[in-house]
DNA sequence: GTTCCTTTGAAGCCA
DNA sequence: TGGCTTCAAAGGAAC
């Protein structure tokens, strides 16, 4: 990324992205002084939401009024915890990220399409975010109710493989509805994992623990079953007992894609759009927009998602959700027709560069998108 | 029902 | 090492 530029250290960024965080010491403390004393994001989220109540569009401004009823009491005292809790969990690495409330736990909504602000979505996630929620916790997978402080008696656990300190969890079992049977067994380093998160075993990772990143093997998020924190669809699932298929692990959210989790709900509800493309663009814009110090926040996001889904799945690849087409369909069909794609988008290419046909979405773009919408 | 569209960034692959 | 490709999210449109 050209907007933050510095030299390389971090095993996990990429090499832009090492560059903003590269001097921790200094450049941390300047984001974070630009983060939390200029504007805190939590300030940002309710200014956000207020944005979407004054434009009053009826469908997303509603969505957003609940998140703010459940956002506005976001105590300071619990952020306070947040920061020593992260700093628990980067086990160092991090002198004082830019988002120092990182939920530390996968819950399963944010993987799911269910998670996300959209408006559309007219589901409940069952990630209880009535409190103690983290300002950009609806656009994340996690939630910082589970990272609450440990009970006194419950001592932070340190993770085996990693040495990151971990906090052990409260038992969740009343948030979350319980699988039957879905208590799956937990790895000694990871007994911090609420056992109410337990999947079954068609969503669970080798370790035992299930992962918003999870999905089924079929392509599609199937959104039901995540929203109740889990994935289980007993027909199919007899069928999944005779081929037993991996569970698709996602790939973690990279700092645009969070940014547009959380702010393609305001889009929506400023410009009326839907089509997913078109908001997309003006998100691009809106992302080259932000200032260094603001698109931080998200590369630091993105790097302790990295980070986590890491922790967790130390052996996944992003190898391994390519050419099996698990992004879309799933099958042996879509293996098949990875080449095609392949040599689609290959042609597209070509007509591209040839001056090809142009699509419907680039004629929106130079013509149905006002230049005042991709300002706002 | 499936694929496309559109964006940026991370990561894998290949020359 | 650099360039290319795929995939992550989202949901309407097109097929």
């Amino acid at each position: 990324m050209p907007q933050l530029s510095s030299g390389g250290g971090d095993d996990l960024g990429a090499n832009d992205e090492m560059i903003s965080f590269k001097d921790e010491g200094e450049q941390e403390e300047k984001i974070q002084e630009n983060a939390f004393t200029e504007r805190d994001l939590a300030d940002l989220k309710s200014s956000l939401v207020n944005e979407s109540e004054i434009n009053q569009s009826p469908n997303a401004a509603a969505v957003r009024r609940g998140q703010q009823s459940e956002e506005r009491g976001f105590p300071d005292k619990h952020r306070d915890h947040l920061e020593g809790v992260s700093k628990q969990q980067d086990g160092g690495l991090y002198k004082s990220p830019a988002y120092s409330g990182y939920p530390f736990l996968m819950l399963p909504d944010p993987y799911l399409p269910n998670s996300s602000v959209s408006p559309s979505s007219n589901k409940v996630s069952v990630v209880q975010q009535s409190h103690g929620m983290h300002p950009l916790t609806s656009l994340l997978p996690y939630s910082n109710d589970h990272f609450s402080p440990s009970p006194p008696h419950l001592p932070t656990d340190m993770s085996q493989k990693t040495g990151v300190h971990r906090h052990q969890s409260q038992d969740l079992s009343g948030y979350y509805s319980l699988p039957p049977g879905g208590v799956g067994q937990i790895t000694p380093s990871m007994s911090w994992f609420p056992h109410s998160l337990m999947l079954g075993p068609s969503g669970m990772h080798p370790t035992g623990i299930p992962h918003p990143a999870i999905v089924p093997p079929t392509g599609k998020q199937e959104h039901d079953q995540y929203d109740r924190g889990m994935y289980v669809k007993p027909q199919v699932e007899t069928k999944r007992e005779k081929e037993p298929k991996k569970p698709v692990i996602k790939k973690p959210l990279n700092a645009f894609m969070l940014y547009m989790k959380e702010m393609r709900a305001k889009v929506i509800a400023e410009c009326t759009l839907k089509e997913s493309a078109a908001i997309n663009q003006i998100l691009g814009r809106r992302w080259h927009a932000l200032t260094r110090e603001e698109q931080a926040k998200y590369y630091e996001l993105a790097r302790k998602e990295r980070q986590l889904h890491m922790q967790l799945y130390p052996t996944w690849s992003a190898r391994d959700n390519y050419e099996a087409g698990l992004s879309g369909v799933a099958g042996e069909k879509n293996k098949a027709d990875w080449g095609k794609r392949k040599r689609r988008k290959r042609e597209k290419q070509q007509d591209s560069n040839t001056g090809g046909k142009r699509s419907a979405f680039a004629t929106f773009k130079e013509e149905a998108v006002p230049a005042q919408l991709l300002q706002i």
